[in-house]
DNA sequence: CGCTCGTTTGATAGCAATCAACCAACGTGG
DNA sequence: CCACGTTGGTTGATTGCTATCAAACGAGCG
């Protein structure tokens, strides 16, 4: 729709139409690398900042009292954390691995023209997000949220099929609502139908993303 | 917090801070009433609306191919839904009962001043409320799901500590990720421990919130 | 070599799904 | 007014998927 993107550019374009331009949130801060499992911000925490990866990985997680964990999302270089309605954190935020982000202050927002819709875009592309996940934890099996996840991640990490997992088999069961053993089990089952290689148990290769698509909709 | 308030009024209020005003987002359009079950929009329409229920009540759901149902989330009075990030709906919405929605034009947002962040305001609500669903789907037992969504409606819907379920069990199943014998006998048991009273199947007491809630976390 | 940690594999248990009645409320029509 | 069918909900018996418990495995490393 390149017309549609002329006509946009003449006069003011109304909300909730594409973008014609960069999408991108304009983050302004210091850079800090976290060590692995090192905490971003816990649960109960003020919200001051504002995070873009920049690079490795972030979990994003929710306890309950009595230790079970669940982990809301992965954030992945380019991905914006950290923004949050109330004052107080909802849930704590951690490094994969060795991990890189650039940290801006929440007072530092809103100042740019536009900056609130963008603010908006990214917030709501992590509710759809979200809600993709909730469709998985509620109706899929074991085998169907990993493939899930497999084909998530390929699109947001997968330069031509194959990537590297930037978290263990506890964070991926945390993620899909399961334990390591049937993670294990699930992926054992995806690579005995070919749809999924592991050339070591962090390097993923999906041979097949059509037919592994095909299992999850 | 006034003395905030005050400042805040003074000053451009920085993004991300509590809003000293009203929260609401200004929706303009006609007004329609829905029947039982009737659709208000489906997966792969086109994005043209924006929606807030006067009464009544909304299920937004999205299927598997095989037809597991997962209802993403229940929209009632006063909720806004139905804003998106693309040209095509991402779920289903239908009524609960006989509704009523304020119906605006997807175009007509964004005109005003503070628009964009009351939209922001919106979306990030959604995503907390989905990222709690999430929790609840991820790592909770069975009574647990049902214990919390008692409490959610409660909060929304309770005047003190008692309501109408504006859902049927299926709905409730299909939202907790359970079946609807499964529901049913979750109530059975929380009616047992005191924690839940049913005067009629649909007609709901919490007499002890506080014990419920700490079933939850 | 012998740790440790993360992962895989195996045996069993348990919670929720499935299959199947049963029940109550309601509406219709005889 | 009551027989009847329909719909939504509850209760019961059994199955099955995933969790749990347990052990083996393998890679990385001092």
């Amino acid at each position: 729709m390149p017309a549609q993107s002329l006509a946009a550019a003449r006069r003011p374009r109304p909300l909730l139409e594409a973008p014609e331009v960069s999408d991108d949130l304009r983050l302004i801060g210091p850079t800090r690398v976290f060590g692995r499992d090192e905490a971003i911000f816990d649960e109960g925490d003020g919200v001051d900042s504002v995070y873009r990866v920049v690079s490795g990985g972030v979990r994003a997680l929710r306890l309950l009292a009595d230790g079970r964990r669940q982990i809301i999302g992965f954030h992945l270089p380019g991905d914006i954390f950290g923004l949050e309605l109330g004052e107080r954190r909802r849930g704590s935020a951690e490094a994969l691995g060795e991990t890189t982000l650039l940290i801006a202050r929440r007072a530092s927002l809103g100042a740019e023209p536009g900056q609130a819709e963008r603010l908006w875009r990214v917030s709501l592309a992590a509710l759809e997000r979200s809600q993709d996940h909730v469709l998985t934890l509620g109706r899929r099996s074991a085998c169907e949220r990993v493939a899930s996840f497999l084909l998530d991640l390929a699109g947001r990490l997968g330069a031509g099929g194959h990537f590297e997992l930037p978290m263990s088999r506890l964070d991926i069961a945390d993620h899909l609502g399961l334990t390591i053993e049937t993670v294990s089990r699930s992926l054992g089952q995806l690579q005995a139908g070919g749809l999924v290689r592991l050339d070591s148990c962090r390097r993923v290769r999906l041979p097949r993303p059509a037919a592994l698509a095909a299992l999850c909709q």
